[in-house]
DNA sequence: TGTACATCAGTGAACGCGCGTTCACTGATGTAC
DNA sequence: TGTACATCAGTGAACGCGCGTTCACTGATGTAC
């Protein structure tokens, strides 16, 4: 008879799920020190005692690993930023758990916005997590009061949320703006400080990032 | 005797120089293909009908190759904003240039921009040659005229810049700031598009960075 | 102008390495009766 | 409780590949007298 524990799950079904992540562990060790190019499967067997080909029982291939490891790195943030939108976090909020997460382990944050490795393109579920941690953000957007005055872009955004939904669920665009202007202001300040683009330049990047926040908060432009 | 062409280059070193420039172009095919990781001397020999040993007549490496481009990456975008600015852009103009450049070669873009290789250090003279290029943007950042509120990040940029000169030559800390907020805001946009995250989100990311460059020339924040 | 010599681009073989991946297999663990 | 069978984690050998780099060499080009 198999030994179930609670959720149903077998011992071997437990061990399974324990070296998988054990794998995904040693991986983002070594996209820590060597960016994820320089990721391995016989250098992560190595690492844990175990011949190459055994990983081949836990992902099909380098290709499945990574996309499991961007996939967890979505996840991650978007779960990061669930917890801060449930304890009340505004725009700003989600703005600091952002810079949080992404100083938290930077080529993980590289992993998943920076540079596109030519050739290879994540699979459509990944995209669906993407998409909700844009929600987030839409979310907390939608909620900062202040005047938002009509741009060309927002015009531009409410006549393609219009064509997109044939007007039936079209977002706010001023919310849309915020929310797009929020990532890419952030993300401009964030990976050039990780990059190292600022050392020798004789500042705090927080500083620089606080004072982009103060812009998304209080008005935009 | 040595026949000599103006500026006294004799035949050999001219035919040295355009084999350097036929590799580097070489290079430069392949990193937009594949991405600076993928970038192999014995593929560029190859591609020029050579033997791989016969490239380190001309660098002494990959890391050398690499570094040369990263050199002429940098240069190129300073020559773009030098000319720019010869014409009289101000700084929007010297933000067209710079999506200009960037979508001329995106990998180019990355490469300088990019996900940082960890272990890899350019050298010294690559981090003046970028000065050069942050030289143009101050200056153009300096003739914008328009009210500068003073934030907490000026007067700390104000500060560090004082004691890095020792009082005697402070940049401008407004200008310092547009500036800053020049290149973050516009890579903030321009590195989210060129990666591909904005596909599939039905907006014209060239509006963003319109509205963003908006934002630089008429008031900051 | 011709001859002796020096320079230097490019070759081919070789070294040592690590990679992803396949395959037939062993041996331990779980399952069914 | 014991026995026969099925499942499955992990191994070791092998395949084919490409990489950066070194080395001793050939042959063409330039130089000096």
């Amino acid at each position: 008879m198999t030994a179930r524990s609670r959720e149903g799950r077998t011992p071997r079904e437990r061990y399974r799920s324990q070296v998988r992540a054990e794998i995904k562990e040693r991986a983002w060790e070594q996209i820590a020190a060597s960016g994820a190019p320089g990721l391995s499967l016989n250098a992560i067997a190595k690492q844990m005692g175990l011949s190459g080909p055994a990983l081949y029982r836990y992902f099909s291939g380098r290709d499945e690993l990574i996309t499991e490891l961007v996939r967890d790195a979505y996840r991650s943030l978007a779960d990061a930023f669930g917890a801060a939108a449930e304890s009340g976090a505004d725009l700003a909020g989600l703005g600091r758990t952002m810079r949080a997460w992404a100083l938290d382990d930077p080529q993980r944050y590289f992993l998943v916005f920076g540079t596109p490795v030519p050739g290879y393109h994540a699979p459509d579920d990944v995209t669906v997590i993407a998409r909700g941690v844009m929600a987030h953000m839409l979310d907390a957007a939608r909620r900062v009061e202040g005047p938002a005055d009509d741009t060309a872009l927002q015009a531009h955004l409410a006549r393609e949320e219009h064509r997109r939904w044939a007007g039936d669920h079209p977002a706010d665009p001023a919310a849309l703006r915020r929310a797009l202007t929020f990532w890419t202001r952030l993300h401009g300040v964030l990976s050039l400080e990780l990059a190292g683009h600022f050392t020798g330049m004789a500042f705090d990047p927080a500083l620089l990032y606080g004072a982009e926040l103060d812009t998304l908060t209080h008005a935009v432009p």
